[in-house]
DNA sequence: TTGAAAGCGCTAACAT
DNA sequence: ATGTTAGCGCTTTCAA
């Protein structure tokens, strides 16, 4: 910049005002120091800006894998909302890790990141409180933070999914549906097997769930396991995405009714097609990103807690009759 | 710093030694700076710390749309070799959009990314080369840079790779095979239908080849013209993932032989159960991040052009007869 | 083993 | 309309 000024024969500031656009300066001078810029190829450099301004126009994303279709949909979303703001997007997988979840806020916000869109993975955020005090903003999205901290959180409707989807296996005839879920320690597979087993009442019976990552041997066996009981499912509703795609490879063709939660490409290519009960997870990504900005613009209002519906979609195989 | 340095009743370099580990601290006087820093709440400021050295630590990764399965693959690849290497990634989606491409490496550049992965949208990367010069380090993926840019390119054996499946086609009774190929002016694109039609030399027939962007319209409008010719086509080799899905909505149950180009999830859960090309996103993403690092380690031998190999995965779509 | 001082490149505040 | 100065928080260099 010091070079720009003199090449251009003016002061380091007004290349700063040229630069940044500022009113004030004499469209000759202006035009002189762009050329100057020109020639010399120069371009501002932004760690100096973020340094001398405290603003770094980045905003930090922490999901379980940038990979999985879910997460990269909102992260999509994200994405676009910060570009809208002008602001770049620093991204990173937990893997489902809290220490790793826990290590890429922190790496985030000694970054100075504006903001943080967070799908945490830990139960225990006690951690951001320093973070929260000191003026970062963070957005929680898909799964709540722990207890004692209060921020900004974007939520499906979980519970309310799950009973839609119960709900609509039993109006299909369905008494004996199964449920297979994610790992109960996370907040989504927890709510939705509440909203299962709320819709089912007394029907509920605690040998018609497992509860497991999705691994195609722990859903192969818990699927032989329950078809060998004595009145065995005729239905199964999958507690998320790779849990429907996982269950679908275990049943091989067998014939009983699915429902799962979380559309997936090609459901609609399956025979039969796949009944789901979707989310959305770009819209859930815009809002998280939304709020954040909201905060960015000095909202300081309470906490909002958006929930977002849910939408079941008929395809055949949530049909099939017991 | 500053704050931590008098709490602890030392100089600031010394917090500044003790913080990134330098040698020659007492152990005495060490803990009593860390006692200080953890009373206080205190985290380096990174961009303070990147104005003073130079380097960000950060990868800039643009590519087509973070959403993508194969990009979101090859994204995650990427992420986590730079985790390895201690950096953090920057990711931007450029919608094949030439302008959104050199946008979001001239915003990276500005921000002193140490260096950059790009999936180019567009042909011209003479805006590069000032910061090639400036010594940012830039490797392509998936794509090559236009004419006049020399550095580090993975490829996939594309033309190979589609040669493959077309004579797989050959090999199994076709003569008149179609080719549903993505917009020629995509590198990828272009470079299948080449190896398509060398594989088919004197039975290609230019009426049973439609290259345009994924969509249903247009990809069904193409089939229904190719099937209303007086020899239509038995098969049809489709150019991404994209369009082989597109295309199998586009067939709705029609029986014909498919083999496509990127192997995609489900695709053995259709039936028949799908017959691709498969490419290792993961793998692309690997290499060209190792490649990257190696330049970032110092490495400064001439451009490397690694082409990586693809497989073809017969699964029952590409094996039916005429 | 420890510290003082300079300065990375920029912007904010205050002249002129 | 333009310029001067201070300083963001850190690392580097040199000195003690």
């Amino acid at each position: 910049m010091k070079d720009v000024a003199s090449a251009a024969g003016v002061a380091l500031k007004t290349v700063s005002r040229v630069v940044n656009g500022e009113p004030g300066v004499h469209p000759a001078t202006a035009d002189r120091v762009r050329a100057a810029i020109d020639r010399l190829g120069y371009s501002r450099n932004e760690s100096a800006r973020v340094l001398r301004r405290g603003r770094t126009s980045t905003v930090g994303l922490v999901i379980e894998d940038v990979a999985d279709p879910f997460y990269a949909g909102l992260g999509r979303a994200v994405e676009s909302v910060a570009a809208d703001h002008g602001c770049l997007l620093l991204s990173g997988s937990s893997n489902e890790d809290p220490a790793r979840e826990r290590e890429l806020v922190r790496t985030f916000c000694a970054r100075r990141v504006d903001g943080l869109i967070v799908v945490p993975a830990g139960h225990d955020h006690s951690y951001l409180r320093p973070e929260l005090a000191a003026g970062t903003v963070a957005v929680f999205a898909d799964r709540p933070p722990g207890p004692g901290i209060d921020v900004d959180t974007v939520l499906t409707d979980n519970a309310g999914g799950a009973a839609l989807a119960t709900r609509h296996l039993l109006a299909h005839g369905h008494t004996r549906i199964a449920f297979l879920g994610d790992a109960p320690s996370i907040f989504t597979a927890a709510q939705r097997l509440h909203g299962y087993r709320t819709a089912l009442g007394r029907l509920y019976d605690e040998r018609l769930v497992a509860m497991a990552p999705p691994a195609l041997d722990t859903v192969r066996d818990a699927l032989e396991r329950m078809l060998a009981l004595d009145r065995p499912p005729t239905a199964v509703f999958t507690g998320n995405g790779r849990l429907t795609v996982t269950a679908l490879r275990a049943l091989a063709g067998r014939r009983m009714a699915v429902v799962g939660f979380d559309d997936f490409e090609l459901s609609d290519l399956l025979r039969p097609a796949v009944t789901v009960v979707a989310q959305d997870p770009a819209r859930m990504g815009r809002v998280a990103a939304e709020l954040l900005f909201r905060r960015l613009a000095g909202d300081t209002g309470p906490a909002e807690h958006p929930v977002l519906p849910v939408s079941l979609i008929p395809r055949g195989s949530g049909e099939l009759p017991p």
